[in-house]
DNA sequence: CGCACCTTTGAATGAGATCAAAGATGGTGG
DNA sequence: CCACCATCTTTGATCTCATTCAAAGGTGCG
């Protein structure tokens, strides 16, 4: 449970080839374990290698120039991580291991192989940084233009969301091993306002929290509170044929 | 002057070959006009074409359930618009002229054919959506951790930037074909305070402004307020050879 | 069991929003 | 060419949401 592979990812939107999802598999030959709070890919430093996230949740952050954080992004099992690896010798961003994890390291120039032996796989590649790219977008416009409250919203509701497709009972618990801090971060919030607004959502009965855990008591509530918009599924119509 | 096509932006990051150049030239068949303010995109309906822009301005915005507004990205010419129909056949944004434009339209199943014949320019492809990435990653930062002064300098200097890489003179005169709202709009404030920003930042001698211009004073102090961060050249180390 | 870290709550402060209204500017049609 | 009107910019006054500062509980780990 809560661990995806490539393969699975990719096959989520097209049906692979047999060679093709050798060649997925072949990304997670090695394997690499990290403990909670690890730095896996450290900003401005000269970095060579992407990971497949086998299990764990994991981060991408920015530290500004006044010294306060932005966590950008959160990463779960299937994710690739490092990506901008892809466009800048050294990573614009660090990358932390928020619980313990297993990545799958591989070099760059895996992917060029990947793009050019199976150059469906490298749309489709293509296909998820873009989709990616929309998930930026949006939490632009939830920190430009969105209150504290839906901010939080959003941010349980990008969770629970991505939980759910990984396979996380309905109505069950979901772990949120984050402090109060760490949502801050990436909400542009400070901790102190993030407890306010998570209590507010607790006694409007729209979650529930205990330990490090929460439970959504009122999806629908959550997403509308959330402004969430339901991305249709990924588009493969203009994908080439396998090769 | 300000106009730049496919093959011009991905040559400023690897040699093309003369059958490359030939596939990137083909995006450019078609051409289509659009008047300043124009739609060219609408968000949720369905879309099929992307576009090369030729020249002009456009920018990338989202409506939030609120009624307000959120730009997400601006366009400039060699600029692809509309990735996002890569991964959903339904736009998530709103594509808008902001002045009088010239683009190239192509259907998506070029980008695969694209991909299928020339691994390299797919590469090159993700390499570029990889970018962009970042440079969105770069906005949640600065919406989600700096005050209005900084955010108003980092577009700013944004646009110098990008001006400049289309070859503007050095300390010349830039257009400004935005209004506050629009620049309100990107950085998530209202038109009154980015108006009041511009004053300081003008009052302080970082930028004069005159009409539809602005002018940059002093490059550094610029860079330094937005707090902007020189992202090295696109890497391409990685890229399979050229078929 | 004790310490480090995290959560929670209260009170004061402040950055940016909102509301309001007076100038500029420019595009359009007569 | 000019007058008019819509749109944009500018400035002031007030309000509010989120921050900051401070300190008291919790929690879990070594």
């Amino acid at each position: 449970m809560g661990a995806e592979g490539l393969a699975e990812r990719f096959g989520k939107h097209a049906r692979l080839t047999a060679s093709e999802q050798a060649a997925l598999d072949r990304f997670e030959e090695q394997q690499r374990s990290y403990r909670r709070g690890a730095v896996v890919i450290r900003e401005q430093e000269n970095a060579r290698e992407l990971f497949v996230v086998r299990s764990g949740w994991l981060h991408s952050s920015v530290v500004l120039g006044n010294g306060s954080r932005q966590i950008t992004r959160f990463h779960f099992p299937g994710d690739l991580v490092g990506l901008p690896l892809l466009a800048f010798p050294d990573s614009p961003e660090t990358v932390t291991a928020v619980t313990d994890i297993v990545l799958h390291p591989f070099g760059r120039e895996r992917v060029g192989a990947l793009i050019a032996e199976h150059p469906r796989l490298g749309a489709l590649l293509l296909s998820l940084a873009v989709a990616d790219r929309v998930a930026f977008a949006d939490r632009i416009a939830s920190l430009g233009r969105t209150p504290a409250r839906t901010r939080v919203a959003a941010l349980l509701c990008e969770i629970y969301m991505r939980m759910r497709g990984l396979g996380t009972a309905e109505g069950g618990p979901i772990p949120l091993p984050l402090t109060q801090e760490d949502i801050g971060d990436a909400t542009g919030l400070t901790a102190v306002h993030v407890n306010r607004m998570m209590r507010v959502l607790a006694e409007d009965r729209i979650i529930e929290r205990r330990g490090g855990m929460f439970r959504v008591l009122d999806e629908a509530r959550l997403c509308a509170d959330a402004g969430f918009l339901d991305r249709s599924p990924v588009e493969t119509g203009w994908l080439p044929p396998p090769r």
